[in-house]
RNA sequence: GGGUAGGUAGCUCAGUCGGUACGAGCGUCCGCCUGAAAAGCGGAAGGUCGGCGGUUCGACCCCGCCCCUACCCA
């Protein structure tokens, strides 16, 4: 067995606000472990308030990876994250500690954990690409899409242009179809010993959560950590500008929209957005769920002791 | 008391010059997801068109009365 990925690794996955980074810190203390962040936009330098970032006094009890890692104005990379995450991993391992990765970001924790490989990408192709949809419209592409690679237009809704832009992308990147490669990959993990645990919380009482959670966010000063990015090019950022909180405060600064109307606009998305974050974790047959609501540390660390499947 | 506008999906509103509601956005529910993923996208369930009567072969759309809301006049 690897003497690197034949350690324990941990995850700790689920919806927004159900808890997961402080079941992952108590977790940590109980079982010697140190976090490595799995939560997408918490890559990005600067967005603390927003995305709930852990503090620094959280920080210093226990290890935190992957996080600040990114300027607001960089786009996104799962690829990037990935090589960060694992890497982040082995370094934890190397310390005969335990990693937990803790985020809600499915595809991020995937891309860690499963054997997903991704084909590359090409700024010149890309751009190329969304300046004809942007012209034809994605339709258009879709039927191209299907005479180079059927399954993966079948895999699309005509209507999903980001799609079927990097479906096209790596086709004629790699010369293959985009559907031959990634796939059948997914819920293979390469660590043989990883517990995943998601944190569940009954809808309800999440939604209650989330509106808590964004009037302190306000009360916290969000709107002028947002101020703040902008000044240093949020605006310019693909990804970032897009973010939960963010998008809709920058509408406020912008005088597109009413303070208040941002904030529960941003009620509204991130309740939206649990349900596609449990969507996408609810399918995956490895993750063990807790109730947010139970003693989820003990359950979790009893978990972890006795993986058993 | 009089007048005007309006009462259509949970919400905000389209619409039918009378022929089984083409509805839309938001909300709700379900799902998809391999380099933007807090993103992007698909599907579904919801309506006796304020009430009662009338005209008509047929009314949500016409007529009468009533109720409710907003505003105006007194």
């Amino acid at each position: 067995m690897d003497e690197v990925t034949g350690r324990p690794v941990v995850a700790v996955v689920g919806p927004t606000a159900a808890g997961k980074s402080a079941l992952a810190i108590s977790l940590a203390e109980r079982i010697g472990g140190e976090i490595v962040n799995a939560d997408s936009m918490q890559l990005y330098r600067g967005m603390d308030i927003g995305t709930a970032k852990v503090t620094d006094a959280e920080r210093a009890q226990i290890a935190h990876h992957v996080l600040d890692i990114w300027p607001v104005t960089q786009p996104a990379s799962v690829a990037d994250y990935q090589e960060q995450a694992r890497a982040a991993i082995a370094a934890v391992h190397a310390r005969r500690r335990i990693p937990i990765l803790t985020g809600g970001s499915g595809l991020y924790v995937q891309a860690t954990v499963d054997a997903l490989e991704f084909p590359g990408t090409d700024p010149d192709i890309r751009s190329r690409l969304e300046e004809e949809v942007a012209a034809v419209g994605p339709e258009a592409l879709h039927r191209r899409l299907s005479e180079l690679d059927p399954a993966a237009a079948e895999a699309n809704s005509p209507q999903n242009a980001r799609r079927i832009v990097r479906a096209l992308e790596v086709i004629e990147l790699t010369g293959q179809p985009f559907s031959s490669g990634p796939g059948m990959a997914a819920y293979r993990s390469i660590y043989p010993r990883l517990t995943m645990v998601g944190l569940e919380l009954d809808l309800a009482a999440l939604d209650e959560r989330i509106g808590l959670r964004v009037d302190e966010m306000w009360e916290r000063g969000l709107v002028d950590e947002v101020r703040a990015l902008e000044a240093i090019g949020l605006r310019q950022g693909v990804t970032a500008r897009r973010a939960l909180g963010y998008r809709q405060v920058l509408a406020f600064l912008a005088g597109e929209a009413t303070e208040d109307f941002a904030r529960s606009e941003t009620i509204r998305a991130t309740r939206r957005f649990v349900r596609r974050q449990l969507s996408w974790f609810r399918r995956d047959p490895r993750i063990r769920w807790l109730d947010a609501a139970s003693d989820a540390v003990a359950a979790a660390v009893s978990l972890v002791r006795q993986p058993n499947g």
